[in-house]
RNA sequence: GCCCAGGUAGUGUAGUGGCCUAUCAUGUCGGCCUGUCACGCCGACGACUCGGAUUCGAAUUCCGACCUGGGCGCCA
């Protein structure tokens, strides 16, 4: 076979380290003299002698402009195949323009295509025609790249880094558990069945008894940020059969005391985003990010559903479910983040704790945001007798349970814990309109690729 | 699971029996253009989800399939 002479084009870790001088297109100032900028082309406008290109990378969006007479002829050949969203390298001398976006644009040197994008693009990732969600899912990647898109998941990003910040800060371990499980214990929901060799397994749906044997083991405080899995055929704007859920599980506390961490951490993270993330904001053209205050007011359940029979004109009473519509008038009504707390222990799962005064009412409380529950948490039934015979009064068998209930006989501290929806966080926090926009490559009833 | 709405160029749309050789925008291609910033102007290209039925005639009505969105339920 005949050898055909390697060009290095693109040495990007080559001893030639041409990478190194690349800056982030955002770093590109009127002072920055002479750069070198790779991206994607976002759009071009040929008036003929002079050309504009504005070229994007995650950062942010700057200005080429070619006037054809005055750059190296490499440049003007160059640009001859270059299609939107190809991916380039330009070098040359950064100007200070007033009539330039940013006031600076470069003046190229070099302009080399990197990678050549096809056409037609599958969405405008310009948008001056919007993308249906599902069209903009199927191609995620070139949706992706689009500066709103982008914004969201700096500003998740920078959530979840806070989320382990301020639960390392606090002495939290952080736990993972396994996510295929042999038996649906929780109850509630239902589980999605998988093959696990000869044996019948899930997806679990929720960390929840993990974190309790863990409480038996003495780790005290854990947190855990991981996927969770619902096999409901719900077909709604904030729902998703996987989603991400943020667990925290706390020894010798009660739901108060979860309940005050759960409204630091909102606090503290709705203040991070205000604080770090005003480009990305600024994007998603959100002008009054307003922090929330706490205390959250904390509404005793029977006042919850009082307030949501007073608005709805459907009966609902003690004992119920509080379903969309109540949610939503409760939230009307609050016009905040809100604790329900004092659940009937019915309604609950039976590892929520009943009160002593009251054990028709139990320890376990919600977080809503106006729009939709945020979380749900509870003190914990940590007496193996009292939990056995919850799991038995909710209709389940105590004996399915034994791998669960084990530590609760060989000393199990009292505690509590929450788990937080991490795409329902993300959007009641920029109050996106779908739950599908908080999640990169969402699983839903229909969704399943890519 | 129940209910409602929908499927027309790459993308987003108009079109409720003949005037559809299917609208508009964006895009792509070609031409003109040196300060655009949704650049502008001229020209071209490109589509009725599939199968069946009704009818002289169907993108349009009916039936079925497939796909999608939304509401409710359930759920976090």
């Amino acid at each position: 076979m005949r050898r055909v002479p390697h060009k290095p084009i693109y040495l990007f870790t080559s001893h030639t380290c041409r990478i190194c001088m690349r800056i982030p297109v955002s770093e590109v100032t009127p002072e920055t003299g002479r750069a070198e900028i790779c991206g994607w082309v976002h759009e071009v406008r040929d008036l003929g002698g002079l050309v504009f290109f504005l070229v994007r990378d995650r950062s942010g969006i700057i200005q080429v402009t070619i006037p054809k007479k005055k750059v190296p002829q490499s440049v003007l050949e160059n640009i001859r195949d270059v299609s939107r969203e190809s991916v380039v390298r330009i070098s040359g001398q950064v100007k200070a323009i007033d009539k330039a976006p940013g006031g600076r644009e470069m003046v190229p040197e070099t302009f080399e295509l990197i990678s050549r994008s096809a056409s037609p693009l599958p969405l405008d990732v310009v948008e001056k025609v919007p993308a249906d969600l599902d069209t903009r899912l199927d191609s995620r990647f070139l949706d992706a790249r689009r500066p709103r898109v982008t914004s969201v998941f700096s500003i998740r990003s920078t959530v979840m880094r806070t989320v382990h910040e301020f639960l390392f800060q606090r002495g939290f371990i952080n736990i993972s558990t396994p996510k295929i499980v042999a038996a649906a214990t929780e109850g509630g929901t239902e589980l999605f069945p998988i093959a696990y060799f000869e044996k019948e397994a899930f997806l679990n749906q929720s960390p929840q008894l993990y974190k309790q044997m863990l409480m038996g083991a003495g780790f005290e405080k854990v947190f855990e940020i991981g996927p969770i899995f619902r096999a409901e055929e719900h077909n709604t704007t904030k729902h998703l059969n996987e989603a991400t859920s943020i667990d925290v599980e706390v020894s010798f506390s009660d739901q108060n005391d979860v309940m005050d961490l759960l409204e630091e951490l909102i606090v503290k993270l709705y203040g991070t985003v205000a604080g770090e993330c005003q480009d990305a904001l600024g994007n998603l053209e959100i002008k009054d990010f307003e922090v929330p205050k706490s205390p959250f007011p904390r509404l005793p359940y029977h006042e919850a559903i009082e307030i949501a029979s007073a608005h709805l004109d459907e009966p609902i009473q003690y004992g119920d479910d509080i379903g969309t519509a109540a949610e939503k008038a409760i939230g009307e009504e609050m016009h905040q983040h809100y604790f329900i707390v004092d659940w009937p222990t019915e309604i609950k799962p039976y590892y929520a704790m009943p009160h002593d005064h009251d054990p028709t009412i139990c320890k376990a409380f919600d977080l809503m945001h106006p729009r939709m529950e945020l979380s749900s948490g509870a003190q914990r039934v940590h007496q193996h007798d009292l939990l056995v015979r919850q799991i038995a009064s909710k209709g389940l068998n105590p004996d399915n349970f034994e791998f669960y209930l084990t530590p609760f006989r060989y000393g199990m501290p009292p505690h509590a814990g929450w788990g937080l929806g991490a795409e329902r966080l993300v959007m009641t926090m920029l109050d996106l309109s779908n739950i599908r926009e908080a999640i990169l490559f969402p699983r839903d009833r229909h969704r399943l690729v890519p």
